[in-house]
DNA sequence: ATGGCTTCATAGTGAAGA
């Protein structure tokens, strides 16, 4: 089965391109985030012709999460039990015999704000739930944006970028809780090229200067197999592109 | 240079993203 996630700022902005991938990519499972739609605006048949099923989770302007599948989705799960969030971060459902889990973590704006402070308390909310879950479901997928770049080398420039927000310790201690647990990094589980990224700044020239991070990521318990784990960075050179680009994993 | 670019929103000297 192969599953993948992508922040897609703006569902509206990039359906074309997610309709295009899902056909191109054969990918079994779809994690979005930044739809940026309301459930009523949800481009839901358009999805439902070219046949997947979708469970989705929006509000307006901002936020927004969903999973497109070939397969049917039980036990749909909106949000995180443990924390009221009127903003819309998680979507979660079980495919086959694997929880899926879609992600879009806080951003965090920068580690002075009060933004921070959220994007930190989340996260223990997080961590607190998947310990649960991972009980109850040994085959787990965490897919999403985490506005985490869990090492130096997942930074195009480390120096620069060193304590600043998505590369700050509290973060990576964060990451490293989730694999504490359990979870493996899927794109360190493979030999990768050096300086593979998932987002690029849209100015300044990012993508073709190359100006990246790697903050979207796909962390799976040790039941789950897998078999490969790529950043497919072809979309990302399309006209009006998000600025992520899609992450995906081959499982079993 | 607290910018740059893109989105949604509104008509803000905008907000938020990363």
């Amino acid at each position: 089965m192969k599953i993948a996630t992508w922040n897609v700022n703006s569902l509206k902005v990039r359906l074309q391109h997610v309709q295009s991938w899902l056909m191109e990519s054969q990918a079994d499972v779809l994690c979005l985030q930044e739809t940026k739609t309301e459930d009523a605006n949800f481009p839901l048949a358009e999805l439902q012709q070219a046949g997947y099923q979708v469970v989705f989770c929006g509000q307006k302007t901002y936020n927004g999460v969903a999973i497109i599948s070939k397969h049917a989705m039980t036990d749909v799960q909106y949000g995180l039990p443990n924390f009221e969030d009127a903003q819309k971060r998680v979507i979660a459902a079980t495919v086959n015999d694997v929880r899926v889990i879609c992600v879009y973590i806080p951003n965090g704006e920068s580690v002075d704000s009060d933004k921070y402070q959220y994007k930190l308390a989340w996260l223990a909310a997080l961590q607190a739930w998947l310990k649960d879950e991972m009980q109850r479901y040994p085959k787990l997928a965490l897919l999403g944006d985490y506005n985490i770049a869990p090492e130096d080398r997942d930074v195009h420039d480390p120096v620069a970028w060193a304590g600043k927000v998505l590369c700050s310790e509290p973060e990576r201690a964060a990451f490293r809780a989730m694999q504490q647990l359990g979870l493996r990094d899927a794109f360190r589980l493979f030999e990768q090229p050096e300086k593979t990224y998932s987002w690029w700044d849209y100015r300044m020239m990012g993508f073709r200067r190359n100006h990246g991070l790697r903050i979207d990521h796909i962390l799976l318990s040790a039941a789950v197999t897998c078999t490969a784990c790529s950043i497919d960075k072809a979309p990302r050179k399309l006209e009006r592109p998000s600025d992520h680009t899609p992450v995906w994993a081959e499982i079993a």
